[in-house]
DNA sequence: ATGTATGCAAACCATTTGCAATGAC
DNA sequence: GTCATTGCAAATGGTTTGCATACAT
C-alpha cells in the first residue's frame, strides 16, 4: 500500500535525483516508503531492521548512503541528541513536532504543536538564513519519574 | 580572576558534591573555571586545551568524568548537533540562548532571545516534567550563503 | 559503454571502560 | 586507612571509507 505521503515525497526525491543528475535505485525508493510508515522519530537500526524484515536485504551502508541523501535534498532532518543515537524524521512531519527527551531512560516523544512554527520564524536571526529548526525539551517522562519517587521513599539519595 | 558567575556555580557545584558525597578535588574546580570563562557553546577540545595551556596537566578523561558530574548536576547542558562534535554550555547562559547552526560549514552561533524561556515553558507536555530546553535553528550564515552564490553564478549545479 | 551505486570489510575516532597509582576525607 | 579520583592505555561501537562488483542511464 503506498500511502499519499509517500506518494508525494517520492515525487520531490525524483526531483531531486533527477536535478542532480543521480540514479533511481530501487534501494532509495524502498528505503524512503519505510520511512515515510514511521509516524515520528526512528533511528537506523529501526530503519535497517524493517527494512530487511523479513527477506530483502539492503545494506547498512546504503541505508547511510541514503539517508545522507534525503538530508541533502531537505525531505528528512536529523536529531542528534545523546552521543549514543541520532534519531531521523520526515522533515514534512519534524515542521510541527517539538521532542520530549527522557534523561532518565532515553526515551524520545514527539509532539505536535501549531504555534511552533510561526514563533520560531518570526524571530531575528542576523546575518543568518534559516532553513528548519528542532527544538528539545530535556525532562523525566512519567515513568521513570515514578521510579525516582520511590527510589526517594526508600532513602536512596545516591545517582541522580 | 575569579568570575562573579564562577564564584556562585562554583557554590552551587560544592554543595552538590558535598550532597552526593563526591570529593572537592582541585581538578573539577580548575575545569568548572575554565567552563565558567566560555561566553557560549564549546567543545571538549577547546576545553581541554584551554586547561592545559601552557603547563597545567588534567586528563581527557578526567574532563569527560567532570563534564559529565557537570551535567548531573544541571550546572551544564549538552548540544549534540552533528556526529562529529558535542557542545557543552553552561546551563545559566543557555537558558536564554537558542542555536544557529550552519549546514555548510557547521558554525554554531549562539542568539540571546529572551521570550524563549516563557514560551517553551507555557507549552503543555502531558506526562512529562521538563528541566531544560534547547532550540537549534539550521540554516546558512553568511558567509557560506556568498560562496554559495558565486559558485551558482558559475554554474556549479552539484553539491548542495 | 560509462561511471554511479551497492555491499562487504576495514578504518576511523569520539567516548567509555579497566585498572594501578594517587590523594581527599 | 579507606575508597573515590586521576590518568594512562585499551576497548567500544556508530559512522565513514575503500574498493570490487553490479547495474542505471
Amino acid at each position: 500500500m503506498e500511502s499519499k505521503l509517500y506518494k508525494e515525497i517520492k515525487d520531490r526525491f525524483t526531483e531531486y535525483l533527477t536535478e542532480k543528475k543521480l540514479r533511481k535505485t530501487e534501494e532509495r525508493y524502498i528505503i524512503l516508503k519505510e520511512i515515510c510508515a514511521f509516524s515520528g522519530n526512528f533511528d537506523i537500526n529501526e530503519l535497517y531492521e524493517k527494512i530487511n524484515e523479513p527477506v530483502f536485504h539492503i545494506s547498512k551502508s546504503t541505508v547511510y548512503n541514503t539517508l545522507g541523501l534525503l538530508l541533502k535534498a531537505g525531505l528528512v532532518v536529523s536529531h542528534q541528541i545523546s552521543t549514543l543515537s541520532v534519531k531521523y524524521e520526515l522533515k514534512r512531519l519534524a515542521e510541527t513536532h517539538l521532542h520530549l527527551y527522557c534523561t532518565q531512560c532515553g526515551m524520545v516523544r514527539d509532539v505536535k504543536n501549531s504555534n511552533l512554527k510561526s514563533f520560531i520564524y518570526a524571530m531575528q536571526t542576523p546575518k543568518f538564513t534559516p532553513e528548519f529548526y528542532s527544538l528539545y525539551v530535556y525532562g523525566i517522562c512519567w515513568k521513570c519519574e515514578k521510579k525516582l519517587k520511590k527510589k526517594v521513599k526508600n532513602g536512596n539519595k545516591k545517582a541522580l
